[in-house]
DNA sequence: TCTGGGGTCCTAGGACCC
DNA sequence: TCTGGGGTCCTAGGACCC
């Protein structure tokens, strides 16, 4: 049933960590407000996780880019003002818009930790005209929860996200599709949702440089150059794009990764660090009642070269110790014995976990999961750290590491929308 | 003390089968 | 004999997103 003319919202919170950040930071006492001096949230330059993960406003003509390292970030400006991330804040803010948004309609769609689409067909006559109704949310929003957000509208999830973009912050646009021209054309090409920073260089070198001039280029031409991803970008640089809003979707894979606090240079550590990743993984499996068909195991050395290796599963299972066990072998068999600062396990090919089959090979699974639901338990009840492996104590390294466990794991945005 | 962590999707090449 | 050809499965790597 695919309505003709569809009013998608994309909420939008404006510099996300940051605002939250400053918001709580106002409510417990503090008077400066970070918003409006040059800041940024960033990981642990000690840990090795230096780098810049969202960033006020104030610190746009120094052109400091999320992602960067901090310590570039400082080089741009001296006077930056760097706050660690509060991931757990973060999740409570999101999930505090969320409920706001559900009043507004019942079909949202959860696109990432500050994005969200709301379906607002046929909601006028509950909340009037779709400008003013997206102004009011927008208010609601800023006067409960303290922070700005962008509301951008159109008939599709594409244009109304590329609308959120538009000018920031706490703003309301529109950019429907005879809008496209005026409003999206202009734009460089790589504002435009799925060009990356790979495939602006290649449009560039064809003398492409803005979203007009991507819209108006032969499609068979960008299939040549970019296989279907050149399809896609053609269509989104003409507005064109209509998935529904769901909020349905499978959840695809579930993995951790880790910048180590210190180089791994013995096979002993990093097993030790695979169990700690591999815990939190499959206790996430377990939580959503999943088993996984393959596991991979990532790792990045010293001088950032990175690969990884995965194996299907005979039995695809949840056990902590299984796929420990499997992760120990995949490191093994890739790992050269360079110094390593990143290892990553990622387990996907996920399915039901209604009936398991016994395996031949693993006559033992009963008492595994027995073993993996108390533990589960007793770290529900008691904390994380009630319960750990003794190879842990003294090690340096966390004995889960990765991973804010929620009780929903939503699934992230894919290409699709 | 420069360089995170969570995802999704696509493609290419090799193995294997008929 | 100068090397079919189509299909599927599996794996590694790359591109993209926030």
């Amino acid at each position: 049933m695919e309505a003709k003319n569809r009013i998608i919202f994309h909420i939008d919170v404006n510099s996300a960590y940051l605002s939250w950040e400053a918001v709580y930071r106002l409510q417990h006492g503090d008077t400066l407000d970070l918003r409006t001096i040059p800041s940024v949230v960033g990981g642990d330059v000690t840990a090795r996780r230096g780098i810049v993960l969202a960033k006020s406003i104030p610190t746009k003509p120094y052109k400091i880019k999320t992602g960067e390292s901090l310590y570039s970030a400082k080089l741009k400006c001296p006077e930056l003002v760097v706050v660690p991330p509060r991931y757990h804040l973060y999740m409570q803010c999101s999930k505090a818009l969320i409920s706001i948004l559900e009043e507004y309609s019942p079909s949202i769609q959860q696109f990432s930790i500050d994005e969200v689409f709301l379906d607002f067909t046929n909601m006028e006559v509950h909340w009037g005209d779709f400008v003013n109704a997206a102004h009011k949310i927008k208010e609601r929003v800023k006067k409960e929860l303290g922070f700005t957000v962008n509301i951008g509208i159109s008939s599709n999830k594409l244009l109304a996200k590329m609308a959120s973009d538009l000018q920031k912050p706490d703003k309301v646009h529109t950019l429907f599709p005879h809008e496209i021209q005026d409003k999206m054309w202009p734009l460089p090409v790589e504002e435009l949702f799925m060009v990356g920073r790979s495939t602006t260089f290649k449009l560039h070198k064809k003398g492409i440089f803005t979203i007009g001039d991507l819209a108006t280029t032969d499609p068979n031409l960008l299939m040549q150059w970019f296989k279907s991803h050149g399809r896609l970008i053609w269509e989104f640089a003409n507005g064109i794009e209509n998935s529904p809003v769901r909020q349905d979707f499978p959840v695809k894979g579930i993995g951790n990764s880790s910048t180590l606090p210190f180089d791994i240079e013995d096979r002993k550590t990093g097993h030790r660090a695979l169990l700690s990743l591999t815990e939190t993984v499959a206790m996430r499996l377990r939580n959503i009642r999943k088993s996984a068909g393959v596991l991979s195991v990532f790792i990045k050395d010293r001088d950032f070269e990175s690969c990884s290796h995965q194996r299907k599963l005979n039995v695809p299972t949840h056990s902590t110790n299984i796929l420990y066990r499997i992760a120990c072998q995949l490191f093994d068999e890739i790992w050269q014995g360079h110094p390593l600062r990143h290892l990553g396990v990622r387990a996907s090919e996920l399915y039901s976990d209604d009936f398991y089959q016994l395996s031949f090979f693993e006559p033992d699974i009963e008492r595994q999961n027995a073993l993996d639901t108390a533990v589960d338990e007793i770290r529900t009840q008691y904390g994380w750290n009630s319960i750990m492996r003794s190879c842990f104590l003294h090690s340096g390294l966390n004995p889960m590491m990765g991973g804010v466990i929620q009780e929903e794991e939503y699934p992230m945005m894919s290409s699709l929308l």
